[in-house]
DNA sequence: AACGCGACCTGCGAGC
DNA sequence: TGCTCGCAGGTCGCGT
């Protein structure tokens, strides 16, 4: 669901209004949305009371508060060793919403967790995690050092720390620390179709299926494309492409179809309106019915999820060749 | 080691 | 009306 420009609208959204207060109490209504925090909901709630939000930061589409003020540090902690950063993470899967709330506005139906915020003036203080197919979640994770200029994406105070979850997560295009030099080597020495290695959040983050299919669309590469035969010129286009249609959907608060993906006011993005591909079947190709050709953009099911495609002018490659 | 599939969930609209 | 099916913007873990 939300891709890089979607999380980044919620992280932008979230940091003016979370940023410095304390964290009051913990709501769980339904420990499904905590998976992945493996002490379960006590101890995910008992960590965050009192806990002060120091910054909201990203990678990729995974998002997260370093915090201070955490509990004491576990039993087996050596004494006077100090307490190991921790940082509240959350994963937005497909549906999930970080909403800021009044304390006055009805449960939402698919809330699952509420934080409870120290007051502040003019600021609504509940953060509200709505999730209906809980392929999100939050959980509490350990901020461990990390060589390469920390988590990046566009967080206001990039620090040298890491969230130990999304570290294995590579840089996304609208990075200032993204490397192209890097993403073309290791998409060479890969063994797949471009929109697999386009999707892959260990070789380019904050891409998902909508940006992929806009990306290879302006690139006019097939989604089949063998990576290990992609030139540096194609692979810098759809890298271009993928920057400047993130980039676009960003300014326009992100791509929502409907009431699910909005920032954390609710809002919806206005980008659907200007996508190329993705949910074109049927529909002529823009850039072909500009040249005056007439061609019906097509949809088929690549990777059990639907990909969206002009026949002309992003042809599938033959024979393992271009 | 890397690839590619299935699992994890709920809800909606289409078709019968 | 009510059922079934297919579909939805992501990630992880397993088998090959």
């Amino acid at each position: 669901m939300p891709e890089l420009p979607e999380v980044e609208v919620v992280r932008r959204g979230l940091v003016s209004w979370v940023r410095g207060r304390t964290i009051t109490a913990v709501d769980v209504l339904d420990p499904r949305s905590l998976r992945r925090h493996a002490l379960g909901p006590e101890d995910f709630a008992g960590n965050l009371e009192g806990a002060r939000v120091l910054d909201v930061v990203r990678r990729g589409k995974f998002l997260w508060m370093p915090l201070a003020d955490t509990p004491a540090p576990s039993a087996d902690a050596a004494p006077g060793e100090p307490a190991p950063a921790v940082a509240l993470m959350a994963h937005l899967g497909m549906s999930g919403q970080l909403l800021m709330q009044d304390p006055g506005v009805p449960d939402e139906k698919h809330l699952k967790v509420r934080l409870r915020l120290s007051p502040a003036l003019g600021m609504p203080e509940q953060l509200r995690f709505v999730d209906q197919r809980i392929f999100g979640g939050l959980f509490l994770t350990s901020l461990i050092p990390t060589d390469d200029g920390g988590p990046g994406g566009l967080a206001e105070t990039p620090l040298p720390l890491i969230a130990e979850e999304a570290s294995h997560i590579a840089r996304d295009p609208l990075d200032p620390y993204f490397s192209f030099d890097t993403f073309y080597r290791r998409l060479r020495a890969r063994k797949t179709g471009l929109k697999r290695a386009l999707l892959d959040q260990g070789l380019v983050s904050g891409i998902g299926n909508i940006y992929a299919d806009e990306a290879l669309w302006k690139a006019r590469l097939h989604y089949a494309r063998p990576t290990d035969t992609l030139r540096r010129a194609d692979a810098l286009r759809v890298l271009d492409a993928a920057r400047e249609v993130m980039t676009d959907a960003l300014a326009a608060g992100g791509t929502s179809f409907d009431s699910l993906y909005v920032n954390v006011n609710g809002a919806s993005g206005y980008f659907d309106r200007s996508l190329n591909a993705y949910g074109r079947e049927g529909q002529e190709c823009k850039r072909c019915a500009a040249a005056g050709l007439v061609s019906i953009m097509r949809r088929e099911q690549f990777m059990n999820r639907s990909s969206y495609t002009c026949p002309v002018c992003q042809p599938r490659p033959r024979n393992g060749r271009w």
